[in-house]
DNA sequence: CCCTTTTCTGGAACGAGTCAAGAAAATGAT
DNA sequence: ATCATTTTCTTGACTCGTTCCAGAAAAGGG
């Protein structure tokens, strides 16, 4: 878990501007991975209680266009975001409660990026979801 | 491509009422593969110039719930339908104008499904949305 | 053919996200 | 350090896809 300093020298390294909104937006995202923008927002006002709701949503942008952190939508879903980036990692996602999981690629470093009949595209990325149902909401239904 | 009765023929086989907007919806469906709700909308009031658009959203829910066509949603995207359901194939996306093309699985049946962790869930289904650019942009943006 | 159940209409409402103009803050140069 | 420039933040209105609701209409079984 990096901190601010850490955090700080994250954004200059992409070239952006160190505020404190970006900062605690960045800390926010490190510490609740998977969490929506207003999870967000909330917690990024225990420490800022007076930043705008679109300031949280500009830098999200930001550090999303940055590469910093990762947007996810799966269907469904508001937004949610994550800091691990770069790693080609996936998620499996409970049908019932919406909770998300990372799973790391099953098949080598990046699995089906080959599809068998591409059209003509050129395919830089394969994203795989996984539904079905987390140990929480097994027990219950059963 | 599917006639009238024919279609009907499904929603009964569905236990579903068959009723017009439900027909004409279906039809729009199988037409245009990968429609946005609002297109199909258009679609089906070139042939019933009166259903109203919450009549195509009961009629794409209960479709779905029911099997006979399937919702997907890449993010940042609306919600889009499709006919073809159960024969697990997957989607390249373009990032620049959103055209979708249909792939089938590169690795065998079900590509990934059996994730390197699952973290104790249940998996039922795994997506893959492949990312890029497709043709027309590729030659666009040279 | 009528009755019950389900579906459709019309319009209001909701929520995530965006737009826009001016105020504030962060960087780079003096 | 301070100032000027550029970028970012605030405030508040607004858009758009989608959902909610109550009453009207239509489908299918008896």
């Amino acid at each position: 878990m990096p901190d601010a300093d850490e955090l700080s020298e994250f954004l200059r390294g992409s070239d952006l501007r160190v505020t404190r909104p970006r900062v605690a937006v960045l800390s926010a995202v490190y510490e609740l991975p998977h969490a929506s923008t207003d999870v967000l927002l909330e917690a990024v006002r225990t420490e800022l209680p007076d930043v705008s709701h679109q300031a949280v949503y500009d830098s999200l942008h930001t550090l999303t266009a940055a590469g910093l952190i990762r947007r996810i939508q799966p269907s469904g879903s508001v937004a949610r975001y994550e800091s691990r980036t770069g790693d080609n990692h996936h998620h499996v996602i409970c049908r019932h409660c919406g909770s998300i999981a990372d799973v790391d690629c099953a098949v080598g470093e990046t699995p089906c990026l080959t599809a068998m009949d591409d059209h003509g595209f050129t395919i830089d990325e394969a994203e795989v979801i996984y539904w079905g149902t987390c140990p929480t909401c097994s027990n219950h239904l059963s």
